[in-house]
DNA sequence: TTGGATGCAAAAGTTTTGCACGGTT
DNA sequence: AACCGTGCAAAACTTTTGCATCCAA
């Protein structure tokens, strides 16, 4: 599904064009770096996975160019990340929940969704028009349940 | 519930025992805007809240008392907002979920959690140990509703 | 008394912005 | 050519830290 570079080229192009952006080196190499990616990148992450691929490009570039493709729905701004950075996604348009490692950090995608149902039952209790929800479950993961502290400090 | 002050003085003093810490007039301050406030709080927000209840401190110590009641489990660090802000709230040890309002930035919680069933059944198929989740829901309150953008851009 | 808590100032870290220049359409 | 995108430097903003002093136990 990623792994046709010419095919998602033009993806990334149609996708840019349908929004009315410029295409550009910046952009393409974003949209691609962001499509192939298993886990939400940070800014800084995806800045240096610019600079290993030979792409110069300044950091606050970076930011304007995530803040664009955002804004035009080409990628996901998440807040799932403890540390006051910003996490990325690419949108493929396919509701998505993560599943966290609190040992590891390891973030894996998980299968379907559980609040389809939910969603419409509570639009009718609140009278609200609910258009998304974010969801993450936390955990350990096989290889850390070890390390698990059970006194609440880390 | 949240109505006699000197009875909530007495749990706030008693949940710092608990944990070990010093009971101090900020922690004390802390605890009781936290336990009163509907929606969860900037670490400004509760900084100019202690400044209106005439407590004299210093921001830093603002963000060293959440840090601690934080770590002690006392309230809770959520990640909810986009504007790169921490948001804290008092821990009642009930399971809690919000619908964050898109066009106003209301925030309201939720009765239930609709994924107790669901936690379980993951722990099976990926055989982590679930301890957690966060799941916030997003839309248009009724007094929004019209203000909602077909664009994406807001 | 003693170790933790605090104020102040400075630093760290992420993200944003102003401005001049460069690239895409 | 016009407008948007970009680099660079500086600023803005949130959060953290060092150190001397203060306070609760």
């Amino acid at each position: 599904m990623a792994g046709d570079p010419v095919k998602n080229r033009q993806v990334y192009e149609e996708d840019l064009n349908n929004c009315g952006l410029k295409k550009t080196k910046h952009r393409m190499a974003v949209l691609d770096i962001m499509d192939k990616s298993e886990q939400p990148r940070t800014a800084e992450d995806i800045f240096a996975a610019l600079q290993t691929r030979r792409v110069s490009i300044n950091l606050s570039t970076v930011y304007r160019t995530l803040d664009v493709l955002v804004a035009n729905r080409l990628l996901n701004r998440l807040s799932i990340s403890q540390d006051g950075r910003a996490l990325y996604e690419y949108n493929r348009r396919v509701h998505r929940h993560y599943l966290v490692c609190i040992g590891c950090h390891k973030i894996v995608p998980i299968d379907g969704c559980p609040l389809e149902d939910y969603s419409r039952k509570l639009e009718a209790e609140t009278d609200y028009v609910i258009s998304g929800h974010k969801l993450d479950l936390y955990g350990y993961c096989p290889e850390c349940r070890a390390k698990e502290s059970p006194c609440g400090h880390d």
